[in-house]
DNA sequence: GCCGCGCACTAATGCGCTTGAGTTCGATCA
DNA sequence: TGATCGAACTCAAGCGCATTAGTGCGCGGC
C-alpha cells in the first residue's frame, strides 16, 4: 500500500522460467518453436507466458544478434511539399497494414534532403535501429542504393526502375512509360496535338522516365508541340506553370499534371484565364484521390492502388529480411479513369 | 580479397577502448559527459569515437535501463479518412523536427480504432520499444490516459482539454472554444442567423468542445436555427451533410466545416445545389490549407500553425522525458482568415 | 613519514535474450 | 549387458552498453 500505484513490471522470460520450473532456455526454445522441448512443456511455457503478458524485449533480441524488428522510412521532401498530396499516406497505410501482422515497427523520419536521408540511415544502421528500409522517390543519379549496398541494409526502392547495379535491393514499381504512353493515346484520339506535361520534381527517376516516353510518344507521332515542364509538386508551381504555358501564343489543349494537387491548381488558375475544363482544354491528373472529385469539373485521373502498392513493397521488405532473394516486382499499370476534365480538342 | 564486399561492421565501444587505449568504462565516461576521466583522455576517447563513426546501439542502451530513445505514435482513423487531410503529416513534420535533433526515433503506426491502439501501447511497452507516446484525437471518454498511467508511459495529448483526472499527462491544445465564439462572432456581425456546423467524429474531444460552444453562443444571442452534424470528416460526408441541409425549407445562410476536405467538398456540392458561396451561403472552413486556396471562391479558414503544433508537443514529450513534470500548455488560438468565401448574409 | 583523501581509471556485474556446449536419462542395438 | 544415441533440458557465454565497486597513485596535512 503505497499510495501510489507502481508502475507495472515488465515480464521476462526469467519469470516464465520460475513459474514453469524450467531453464530459461527451455523457454526461449519453447517459444520461439524450435526443437529441445517437448510439446508439453512447450504449451505449458506458452501459457505461461500469455498469462503474464510476456513480450520479448526487442532491445534484448536486438542485442543478441536477431534483428530490430523494426524497418525504417524516410520521407526527404521539403516540409511545405507534403501537406495536401495524399500519396504517402495512403502508403504509409498499406505498408502498415502488412508490417503489423509481422509485429515489425516501422520508425518514419522526414528529411530535408538525400545527403540528410542518408545520414538517417547510417545512424539507423550503427545504432543497430532497423533491419530494412522502404526507399522512395528514387533518383536517376542516386547515392542510396550504394550506401545500403555499403551497410548491408536491405532494402526496398518503391517506384524506381529495376536497377541492374545493385542485384542486392528489391524493386517495386509500375511501368510508368505504359501509363503516359496510353494517356497520349487517349488525348491523340480526343484530336489533342499540344500537350504540355507539367511534370514533378527534376531529377526523380519516375519523372524523368514519363518525360521520355512522352517525348518518344510524340516523336512517334511526329508531334512537335509536346513538351514537359518540371516543377516541384506544389499547387503554387501548378498554377504559375499552367498560367504561364496558357498565356503563349499558341496554348495546349491539354495538360497532364503528376500529381493531383498541381492538377487542381492547374484548373483553378486556367479558369483565371477564361480557359475552361474541358472545352478550351483538358486535364489528367495522374494520381487519382479524393480531391479528384471534390472539385468541378471532377478530374480525368490515372488511378492506382497505393495502398496496395505500399502492402506490396512492405511484403517484398520482409520476404527479404526472412534471406529470400532481391527481386523486381511490378504492381499494375495505373489506369486512365475519364471523368469530366478530358474532352474533344477544340477546333482552331 | 573475398570478392564480395565484406558489409561494414559496426564499431563498439570495445573497439574505441583499443584504440584509445582505456578500458570500455572510461570510454563510456568519456562518451556520456560524466566524471571519472580526465579532460585529455576525455578528448581522445571522444576523437576516436568519431573517427570510427560510432554511435551507440539502441538496444544495448535500451537493455541497460537508458530507453529505447524513440517515442511512439499511433494515428487511429479508418484508413480511408486519412487521404487527404493535410493535418497529420504537417504535425508529424514539426514533431519529427524537434525529435531528430535529439535523435530521437518516432515509431508509428496506425490502427483500426482505439482498442487496437491501447494495445499497440502495451505492446510497445511491453516490447520495451518506446520511451513515451504522443496521442491525438483525444475523445470524451477516453481509456487511453488510464492505460499510460497503469503502464507508467510519458505520454502528451495533443488536442485535448486539461484533465485533472492525468496530472502525469501533459496536455497540448488549442482553445477551440475561443475560436468557435470568434466564428460566430464574425458569422453573427455578417447578418447570419441560420448557422450549420458540419462537424468532425463525434466523441472527439474537440468536436464536442466546438458542439459545445457553437450551442452556447447561439443560446447567447437567441438563435435558435443553429446546429451541429457530426460526420466522419471525408469528403463523401461533407458534401452529403451539404447537401441534406441546404435541401430543407429554410437552408443556413452560413457552414461551417471541422476540416477544410470537407469544406471543399461542400462547396462544390452547394454549387451542384445551385447555391453560391458566398452570395447564398457563406462557408468557413476550420484548418487551413493549399486546399483552401486552390479552389474557387478562396476559403475563409481558421488557420493555425500545424507544424508548431507540432513542434512544441515532440518539445513537451522532450521535457517528460528528461523527467520534468506534467503540464498545459496552450497553443495559439486558431485565427480566421477571411477570404472570399465569407460575406453578408442574404437578406431573406 | 604515515594516513587518508580525491582523482583517474579498471574490473565486474547486469539488462533480457539467444545459442552452442554440455548433461541426464531412458530407449535401442549389437 | 554395456555401449550408443537421441530427446529433453540445463549451463554458461556473450551481444553492447551503463554502472557500481574497487584499485593504484600522487598529494597535502599532521
Amino acid at each position: 500500500m503505497t499510495g501510489k500505484r507502481s508502475p507495472a513490471r515488465r515480464p521476462t522470460m526469467k519469470d516464465i522460467a520460475r513459474r514453469a520450473g524450467v531453464s530459461e532456455s527451455a523457454v526461449s526454445f519453447a517459444l520461439n518453436g524450435r526443437p529441445g522441448v517437448s510439446e508439453v512443456t512447450r504449451d505449458r511455457v506458452r501459457r505461461v507466458a500469455e498469462q503474464l503478458g510476456w513480450r520479448p524485449s526487442t532491445a534484448a533480441r536486438a542485442l543478441s544478434g536477431e534483428g530490430a524488428a523494426t524497418v525504417g522510412f524516410v520521407l526527404a521532401r521539403p516540409a511545405d511539399t507534403l501537406g495536401v498530396d495524399s500519396f504517402f499516406l495512403q502508403l504509409v497505410s498499406g505498408i502498415q497494414e502488412v508490417l503489423a501482422e509481422r509485429h515489425l515497427g516501422l520508425l518514419f523520419q522526414i528529411a530535408q534532403n538525400i545527403a540528410d536521408e542518408c545520414a538517417v540511415y547510417r545512424r539507423w544502421w550503427a545504432e543497430h535501429r532497423v533491419d530494412g528500409v522502404l526507399v522512395v522517390d528514387p533518383r536517376t543519379d542516386d547515392p542510396r542504393p550504394d550506401l545500403l549496398d555499403e551497410l548491408g541494409l536491405p532494402g526496398v526502392v518503391i517506384g524506381g526502375a529495376p536497377d541492374a547495379r545493385h542485384p542486392g535491393l528489391t524493386t517495386v514499381w509500375a511501368d510508368d512509360a505504359g501509363a503516359m504512353a496510353a494517356v497520349v493515346d487517349e488525348l491523340y484520339a480526343l484530336g489533342h496535338r499540344r500537350i504540355v506535361h507539367i511534370a514533378g520534381l527534376a531529377g526523380l527517376a519516375h519523372t524523368e522516365r514519363r518525360i521520355r516516353t512522352l517525348r518518344a510518344e510524340a516523336d512517334r507521332r511526329g508531334l512537335t508541340e509536346v513538351r514537359s515542364v518540371t516543377t516541384d509538386y506544389s499547387d503554387a508551381e501548378g498554377a504559375a506553370v499552367t498560367r504561364r504555358v496558357l498565356s503563349g501564343p499558341t496554348p495546349p489543349t491539354a495538360l497532364v499534371y503528376d500529381n493531383d494537387v498541381m492538377a487542381v491548381a492547374g484548373v483553378a488558375a486556367a479558369a483565371g484565364l477564361g480557359f475552361s475544363v474541358p472545352a478550351d482544354v483538358s486535364v489528367v491528373a495522374w494520381e487519382d484521390s479524393a480531391l479528384c472529385r471534390m472539385v468541378k469539373p471532377w478530374l480525368s485521373a490515372l488511378s492506382r492502388d497505393t495502398v496496395e502498392f505500399g502492402r506490396t513493397a512492405a511484403r517484398e521488405l520482409t520476404a527479404l529480411l526472412d534471406g529470400g532473394p532481391a527481386r523486381t516486382v511490378q504492381v499494375p499499370v495505373p489506369q486512365l479513369i475519364g471523368r469530366e476534365s478530358t474532352g474533344p480538342a477544340r477546333g482552331d
